[in-house]
DNA sequence: AGATAACTGTGTCTTAAGGATACTGTTTCC
DNA sequence: GGAAACAGTATCCTTAAGACACAGTTATCT
């Protein structure tokens, strides 16, 4: 059993899984880490991730900074409790699709819920990358996935690995995400791949043919070729 | 022409696209953006992106913290030319794979050799997130991409939402990253799924058949999977 | 009931970071 | 040879995270 003295309860996260057994002594507490975490979402979503300072979620709820530190053990753990609660609880992975009941279309629509979530709080890439402890919907999430795909035929090993794929996937096509993607989005790096058009000779012509429609879809077609990659796979081993 | 006193020469990465000429008059310049950037590089490298301030860089190369900024015009721009040094020149499209002459194999080097350069640079995925503007060797790898796909078949805007997913892939597959992948990787976190076995049945069911071995070839496994969706699309397109 | 221990929220201080600005010394062009 | 343009430095400002001691509050124990 993990307990507040334990391994677990040490660094980040203790609260994030419901460890701390309430005191009973002392004031009632004013605040909770939900109503922090739940107001440093919110200025998160309207200004980014840069402007959620202790000093600054203190100050939208009409407290000291220093009183979050009774609820949170530090702007990590904070920011934990932002992804948990912005992720959410997962949908329930027999009724995901509908009345649909084989592997692909429930994972699509895992997929799609997923794309769906984060698209809403678009500071969330950047803020889980790198190594760090999952909270509990996080965690359900996951669960979902491997649930929907147990009887896909696919190796355990598989399983995860695919998982995983579809994850980054939707952190790959953020609307909010240009790393590694067209050169031309931004009119700064238009300008400078039209000052070096011949270093660069076959993304000039990329972006000389086609200039909008280029960046929608990449989701979904990422998504389709992803499955079909899987399903061939799948067909391959059974024949 | 991009000016430095251009739309290009504000904000970063003027440096690095070689724009403001060199001046003639006064002190030869004892450092260079060149130099600034190898040792903020191999700060990271060893202590991780954390540990890169002006501060630490300077006192690495003997000189004072201000003096950086003669040559960078503040962090995000040594953050830029770090990127633009750690990813390096891309290889020849033509001879990336060997005497192989088709889009697959050529795109597979093309992944590898982007795999191994992100893995000696574990920070990369952190800070290649978000609105930014590319270097030129960025530029160059994706150039590189779009040269090897122009005779898969694929249309522009797939050949792009290809590339952004490989790279995606990449991250997505970095050893360092744990991000949406098995909840047991670390010890913490092996703790808190065995304490809350109940509500994740499939996933203490996965880690407990599957110890050590469900992490390695997840980067093979997902590009296999990714190609194969890719030559089914075109399969089914061409009959 | 009163003392006490446990707890909440606050005020103050420290450290480290990025960056602005004014300065001293140096080099080259007019 | 003077003046303009530049390199590196010293000092100051702002903002951030967090440590710590304190005052007020509440339940428990004697």
């Amino acid at each position: 059993m993990v307990t507040d003295s334990g391994s677990a309860g040490d660094g980040t996260i203790a609260l994030l899984w419901g460890l701390r057994e309430g005191p009973t002594r002392g004031p009632k507490p004013l605040l909770s880490l939900e109503r922090i975490a739940r107001a440093a979402v919110q200025i998160a979503d309207t200004e980014g991730i840069a402007a959620v300072s202790m000093q600054r979620v203190a100050h939208d709820l009409d407290f000291t900074k220093m009183s979050l530190y009774r609820y949170v053990a530090g702007k990590d753990e904070l920011i934990a409790a932002m992804i948990d609660l912005a992720v959410g609880e997962p949908s329930d992975p027999a009724t995901i699709a509908g009345d649909a009941t084989g592997w692909r279309p429930r994972i699509e629509a895992w997929v799609r819920l997923l794309g769906e979530t984060w698209e809403a709080h678009p500071w969330l890439p950047g803020v889980t990358m790198g190594e760090r402890v999952m909270g509990p919907n996080e965690v359900g999430w996951t669960e979902v996935a491997q649930a929907i795909l147990q009887d896909s035929g696919l190796t355990p090993a598989e399983r995860m690995g695919l998982a995983r794929m579809l994850g980054g996937h939707i952190r790959t096509t953020m609307s909010a995400s240009t790393a590694g993607t067209q050169p031309w989005t931004s009119p700064l790096q238009a300008e400078i791949l039209r000052d070096h058009a011949d270093r660069f000779p076959v993304l000039t012509a990329l972006a000389a043919a086609g200039d909008a429609p280029l960046e929608c879809g990449d989701r979904e077609f990422g998504l389709r070729v992803i499955l079909d990659g899987v399903e061939r796979l799948l067909a391959e081993r059974s024949a």
